[in-house]
DNA sequence: CCACGTTTTCGACCAATAGGCGAAAACCCC
DNA sequence: GGGGTTTTCGCCTATTGGTCGAAAACGTGG
């Protein structure tokens, strides 16, 4: 989500959202601030830290240091923006201002990793969801196809899936009507990394290079 | 690595080692700059953005925004320190001074967590080194006991092993005599992850959940 | 100098996970 | 009801990680 900078410098060109922070709040609340004030965006399902970004040179004028953010809205919601707001598509991004398109570039790596170490992906999809669904966010999000089977599958030996019983209705070509899903919290919050080290006595035999 | 504060606030005790940013530099030109300066370290061997503290009186007096690092040494090296300045055994910390605890903690989970799928275990061990070295500090920084066995063939594996044909003496207590290795860096640096999710085409079928 | 303990190294075997494929299930439209 | 479409499920294989035990290579003490 990138707004149009109105002036100087780089006026015209597209920018992250974000702001100054005050003396009262830390950084995160600074972001969430900024999201709720100047966007509108509350349903945050993810939001973490990515770098800071402090080239002497990154902003014309006086030091400007940046903390940056990676923060990722559930595919069902669509908060209202202001006018100069808009989303674009990671693959068609117009010319940014400053540095953020390194910023973008990193959030995205970012993404792409901990889609697979950690249960990030349950950010990208509603409540319930569909395997398809899933899938295809997963898919988005790595740039390249990714099996709706091992998909399925992996995460259910995990135990992150948990089927809710309903099923969506097909698509207008017909098909098999899909089962839904809800993100299973055992006792793992959205963004905890799976344990790809098994600490002692924890269930997971093979992954990892340790030897409890 | 600790020194003792000498001033209030928190007088006499014991604090990561930092300094204000430059206007000229960025953080990780600074953080380098301040140990190099005040502590003498040089030889690092892997400098990484932990996180920033921000909280707004995580330090009395004026806001202090801090951009935490994780920086490592090989241990072979032993670098000359100010006499203020202590090595600590991550285990038997001190009393320490703002929120450097929790900095100290969000580094070993990052350690730990990076240990498992990256190289980063290279960068503790000297450029040569015995799997049982290796193996040790895998321990150390993982808090439990890591089989060398398993070590050697999942690193061999990922082909980031390589013999130097020398050996290393037994110790006293006699033993066979270790083979050397070094880090063999394929085109790969010693901080880079593994293709957890393997890209199309890269030879890592198992491992993730992806299907190019 | 030869048995003994020690440490490292290697090979064999087992368990668990990921990927591929195809068949079956359940739906739409004609 | 038949054909096309989408989802789901079950087999099979490949690779990885974990365990165990034996063999190799060393020092030491009798």
């Amino acid at each position: 989500m990138l707004w149009e900078r109105a002036r100087e410098p780089h006026a015209h060109r597209w920018s992250l959202p974000g702001g100054e922070l005050r003396v009262d709040e830390d950084v995160e609340s600074s972001i969430r601030r900024q999201l709720a004030e100047k966007v509108d965006v509350r349903q945050l399902s993810h939001v973490e830290q990515l770098a800071v970004f402090s080239a002497p040179d990154r902003v014309p004028g006086p030091r400007v240091v940046a903390t940056a953010f990676l923060g990722l809205v559930p595919s069902d919601v669509d908060p209202e923006v202001p006018s100069d707001t808009m989303w674009h598509c990671v693959d068609e991004l117009p010319a940014m201002a400053f540095d953020h398109a390194s910023i973008v570039g990193r959030a995205r790596h970012r993404l792409g990793s901990k889609l697979s170490y950690t249960n990030l992906g349950f950010a990208l999809a509603p409540p319930e969801f569909t395997i398809s669904l899933l899938r295809d966010h997963y898919s988005a999000a790595l740039g390249y196809r990714v099996s709706a089977t091992n998909l399925q599958r992996v995460l259910s030996r995990r135990l992150l899936l948990e089927p809710t019983g309903g099923t969506a209705p097909p698509g207008p070509s017909g098909g098999r009507p899909a089962a839904l899903f809800r993100f299973s919290a055992k006792g793992i919050k959205v963004t905890d990394p799976f344990a790809v080290l098994r600490p002692p006595g924890s269930g997971r035999p093979a992954g990892g290079v340790a030897t409890p």
